[in-house]
DNA sequence: ATCGTTTGACCCCAC
DNA sequence: TGTGGGGTCAAACGA
């Protein structure tokens, strides 16, 4: 499961427009009943002049340009995100562990992550990685228990063992190990006392500014951040971790990134987002959620009736 | 009083 | 079978 492996990254942008308009004394005087506004919006529109046509479509030209290229971003980061998940669930050398050699599959898990963590350092401050491994229950049959790999660049002044993921966690050991100096903290999912996944945190033996966090198993609950309410959108090429929806405060844009099995890198995050097939994809989303929500269609029309000169 | 962290001791497994 | 290392337990401690 795919969700089982979150990180809290979430980036929410507000690009909607107010949903309260402030009254506006010429108006709202000898407005018994009120009119339908997106038809005095376009009344109104087909009595400007052409000065004023040219300046907002150029605003309009200019905000559409600015809507796609953040389209894009976000549909690089996705198609990146689905790339490494692809990648990922290859079947990899090390996973095919024998269920009697517990500790030398850990081992081997370990040193196979390792290398890809490290191969992608320069890159990016946040990396991951993750297999499936064969693990013995109590019935005698093998269970599989994802294990997925974290580096996060820190602080390296920063002592504190505390990756951030979006999960609660509650320490319960930790160990200085032979093969690196910095010990070695273990952490329990406290969300949900019967959640069976672990996560050890450690710095990383070559560099110490960055954080290795090793999860075990999936977590049986909801990630904590509630971000689960919200629909979920289509594209043609699958679905993108976003969410529009619109409130009291207006129409929002929730860019989720915990739905990813990886740590998004920012580089990467701004070149794809400039990638015009994510923004095209994008801007569909918007425009399909936009235009079927009259509310929004309303405050748009009141919005633009306010740049008008009062009639 | 409660909850989370710390840390020494213990257990299990591979060699 | 002994030894070493990783993982876990649980009492002590602090906020």
């Amino acid at each position: 499961m795919d969700t089982a492996w979150c990180s809290p990254v979430c980036l929410d942008l507000m690009v909607g427009l107010p949903m309260v308009r402030e009254p506006s004394p010429g108006r709202s005087a000898g407005m018994g009943t009120r009119p339908d506004i997106a038809s005095l919006a376009c009344d109104r529109a087909a009595s400007i002049t052409n000065d004023e046509a040219k300046v907002l479509e150029a605003k309009l030209t200019q905000m559409s340009e600015e809507n796609r290229r953040l389209a894009e971003m976000i549909a690089y980061l996705y198609r990146d995100q689905m790339a490494r998940h692809t990648l990922d669930g290859e079947p990899h050398a090390s996973t095919a562990a024998s269920p009697t050699s517990k500790k030398r599959s850990r081992e081997s898990m370990d040193t196979s992550n390792s290398g890809d963590a490290n191969s992608s350092k320069k890159i990016g401050t946040v990396e991951a990685g993750h297999v499936d491994v064969q693990s013995p229950v109590s019935d005698g049959t093998c269970r599989r228990i994802k294990i997925k790999r974290v580096c996060t660049r820190i602080d390296p002044s920063d002592t504190s063992l505390v990756v951030k993921d979006g999960y609660q966690w509650r320490k319960y050991g930790q160990k200085v190990t032979r093969d690196n100096p910095s010990p070695r903290a273990y952490f329990r999912c406290a969300f949900a006392p019967s959640c069976p996944v672990k996560k050890k945190v450690q710095r990383s033996a070559e560099d110490s500014s960055v954080l290795e966090a090793t999860y075990e198993g999936e977590h049986n609950h909801p990630q904590p951040t509630n971000t689960s309410e919200l629909p979920r959108c289509a594209t043609p090429s699958g679905p993108v971790p976003c969410s529009i929806s619109i409130n009291s405060s207006g129409p929002t844009i929730t860019l989720d990134l915990t739905k990813n099995e990886a740590q998004p890198d920012l580089n990467k995050v701004c070149r794809e987002v400039a990638s015009p097939e994510f923004q095209g994809s994008l801007v569909e989303q918007m425009a399909r959620v936009l235009t079927s929500d009259k509310k929004f269609t309303e405050a748009l029309a009141a919005a633009i009736l306010r740049k008008l000169p009062d009639y």
